[in-house]
DNA sequence: AGCCATGATTGTGC
DNA sequence: GCACAATCATGGCT
């Protein structure tokens, strides 16, 4: 035993300790020292042929009784037991029991101490911060499984048609949860029932050996620390099982659906209705999600699958164009024509432009009908539907057109109409006319999407490309 | 089943 | 970070 050998090099210090012990000794009747009781309050045997004043004689006392603890072993059990209960009862046994305590304090477990402020573990920090995050820790109700669960919800797209996919990813969230708190809690009695285990059993040997109640404290770090480990090997399957959950949950996620009609329509016409410029600001992504009830990233991948087919083939969307860019168009009209009324009923001293616009002039059938009214009201050619005069609708087609601005008062609602018009007319008969040029927008060579003709910061010089007409995308 | 349309993802370049 | 291009994967029609 390597303390018995510290011991046995510290004779001298136990010495001055017996000193001591001996006064205390006298002065409280051996009630207690060190937090060790003098067995059974017993008195204290003869100090074997000793008067105990003399330092010497101390010195021979005291290695008398650690040969007799060294040679124990090479007893038989019963002269060993006998002995053993005789140096239990020997008044030194206190006084000793504490200097050994001291030497193992100071030798073998201060090196171990060293090693037991580690730092907290950087994985087990993450494991916690994840189970934190995903709900699994933490608060029960309206907290991380309910937060964790909206994101879900959120990041999913069209809302209320994946609401049984979320409720199923809830219940399994709940469950490993479930899982997880029982299995900790089970760990925590396991380690509560060991841990007292383990400090009865050490309290009940430090009668006979030298353990200090800080050596216990220790023992009960060690163990806490290897439950510790278990728990973060269950932390960690949980996260395991979360992740599974989750890549489940994505994947049922990635499942396409088919946005609705009516979210298409939008989309398209806005798509149409700036086709000179289909980059819609973050803004006006935003309020086409809402009016399609997507996501964001969902118009936005609309967006970019819908430039990237456009582009490869634009004959083929052609049809698709002339639909919508009409359909704005009229809306356009509409509005232009409510605008110049009520500039009208506003202003009564305003010129009348003479454009003037029936309900019953847009009862159209087709988009052709559309397209060749259309194309008719801005070449001028004769038809169901004249101009009578170059009125202001014209000319502010034609400023917009140009390099100068102006009638804002209709042309800054108009606007966005202009590049649906422009491309609906360059693809009915022949569009050829005062603006000198076809207008067919299409993406340049290089793969950029401008209008060939007119670069998309010209044609809008009152709103930054990509912003929001409410008035075409309703 | 095959085909096409379409929403989503991924890799790349700026 | 965004857009593009290619690709994947599914929906829906025939």
């Amino acid at each position: 035993m390597s303390f018995s050998i510290c011991v046995a090099q510290c004779t001298d210090s136990l010495a001055a300790t017996m000193d001591d012990q001996a006064r205390i000794m006298q002065s409280i009747g051996g009630v207690s020292l060190a937090g060790h009781s003098v067995q059974g309050g017993m008195a204290l045997p003869p100090p074997h042929g000793h008067d105990g004043s003399d330092g010497d004689g101390r010195k021979q006392d005291i290695g008398d009784i650690l040969h007799q603890i060294m040679t124990i072993t090479d007893q038989s059990l019963d002269e060993a037991q006998a002995k053993k209960h005789g140096l239990n009862c020997h008044r030194m046994k206190p006084a000793l029991f504490s200097v050994l305590c001291e030497i193992k304090e100071k030798t073998g477990l201060s090196i171990r101490g060293s090693q037991e402020e580690d730092p907290p573990d950087p994985q087990l920090m993450r494991l916690d911060n994840m189970l934190l995050a995903e709900g699994v820790a933490g608060p029960e109700k309206g907290g991380g499984s309910a937060a964790a669960a909206a994101a879900a919800a959120a990041a999913s797209g069209a809302a209320g048609d994946n609401s049984i996919e979320h409720s199923d990813y809830r219940a399994k969230l709940t469950q490993i949860r479930q899982i997880y708190h029982t299995e900790l809690e089970k760990y925590e009695q396991a380690c509560n029932e060991f841990t007292t285990h383990v400090m009865n059993l050490l309290r009940e040997q430090s009668r006979t050996r030298p353990i200090s109640p800080k050596e216990i404290e220790r023992m009960v770090g060690i163990i806490h620390r290897k439950f510790s480990s278990i728990q973060m090997q269950l932390k960690q399957s949980t996260c395991e099982a979360v992740m599974i959950l989750r890549s489940r949950f994505l994947d049922a996620r990635r499942k396409r659906r088919n946005f609705s009609k009516q979210a298409t329509e939008i989309l398209n016409e806005y798509f149409y209705s700036h086709l000179s410029n289909p980059y819609p600001s973050e803004e006006a992504k935003e309020e086409l999600a809402k009016k399609c009830s997507i996501t964001v990233s969902q118009v936005s991948n609309w967006f970019g699958n819908k430039r990237i087919r456009y582009k490869k083939n634009i004959g083929k969307f052609q049809e698709e164009a002339n639909l919508y860019a009409a359909k704005t168009a009229v809306n356009a009209a509409h509005a232009a024509a409510a605008a110049v009324q009520n500039s009208q009923a506003n202003s009564p001293t305003t010129p009348n432009s003479g454009f003037q616009m029936k309900d019953e002039e847009f009862q159209l059938d087709s988009a052709e009908s559309k397209n060749t009214l259309l194309t008719n009201m801005f070449t001028g050619s004769s038809g169901s539907f004249n101009l009578p005069n170059s009125g202001d609708m014209f000319l502010s087609m034609q400023s917009l057109n140009g390099d100068s601005y102006q009638g804002a008062q209709v042309g800054a609602n108009v606007q966005s109409q202009v590049d649906t018009l422009r491309h609906v007319i360059s693809q009915t008969a022949g569009y050829n006319d005062a603006f000198g040029r076809n207008t067919m927008y299409s993406p340049h060579a290089n793969g950029g999407w401008q209008d060939a003709t007119t670069p998309s910061s010209v044609i809008s010089p009152t709103e930054g490309p990509g912003s929001v007409h409410s008035e075409t995308s309703n």
